[in-house]
DNA sequence: TAGTTAGTACGAAAAAAATCGTAGTTTATT
DNA sequence: AATAAACTACGATTTTTTTCGTACTAACTA
């Protein structure tokens, strides 16, 4: 309830979703990272994440020469203030807008059909 | 298919929903608009209205002083670029997971409820 | 030990976005 | 006719974000 109102930029949540996915990292390997997309400069990487450490965005170990950066704010509660900004941003406010739309121009797999059938069931009993 | 790989910004965007909602409007109008929210002055409105005419995202009738502005870019064209954004930029390319989460983080009626099991329906028997 | 490699820190430039002031015109009002 | 009000155009400034160069230090290597 207190990291995420720190909205994170472009950039910041590429590194972000790095950190997610690859748990605890150098800022050499999250550049390595950043690099299989699109080219950036390993001290470009460098300054966006001492940046977020500076905001709390990530945590960060100094204890050996090389620091190891750890995502702080987390992944669901930041996937939900985006969630919420597009909903506003795009959608009117009308969340179930976005989940029409969205599953509406995305193949789901049947078990992705399956996942969200008994969501929806749960949410009925409710 | 031509309009839609310019992304909006998010003033840009904001401008665009009025203009999604109240169809075409003044400068003024807008601004207006803009105003119940938040304060902006008018002649920034009018520079973003301009520099989204030079972009294409919004069409102008000039033929009366007051031009007359109107969304050039599709509601839901603009919508699906920006829920491909943000399924890239935080849900690692997974829509459903997208989709799961926004429809498990709000209130749902059950008429939407309905309208969504009918979608997901229409999809298995694809 | 001398030289190269791998790090961090930091300032500053570049790019992108947002904001606003001023000038000049046209329309409305008195 | 004079004044005020409502517009657009446009340049400039400010703010935010991204990118990178340089300096410096620690660690490894020949």
């Amino acid at each position: 309830m207190s990291k995420q109102h720190i909205k994170p930029t472009d950039a910041e949540l590429e590194v972000l979703q790095i950190l997610w996915q690859a748990g605890p990292s150098s800022v050499r390997d999250v550049n390595e990272k950043l690099n299989q997309a699109r080219e950036v400069g390993y001290t470009t990487t460098l300054k966006i994440m001492q940046i977020m450490a500076e905001k709390g965005l990530v945590e960060r170990d100094t204890s050996s020469r090389t620091h190891i950066y750890s995502a702080a704010a987390d992944e669901t509660a930041t996937q939900n203030t985006l969630v919420d900004k597009l909903v506003n941003q795009a959608f009117r406010g009308s969340a179930m807008r976005l989940v029409m739309q969205a599953l509406g121009n995305h193949k789901a797999s049947n078990e992705e059909l399956d996942e969200i059938k008994a969501l929806i069931q749960k949410m009925e009993e409710e």
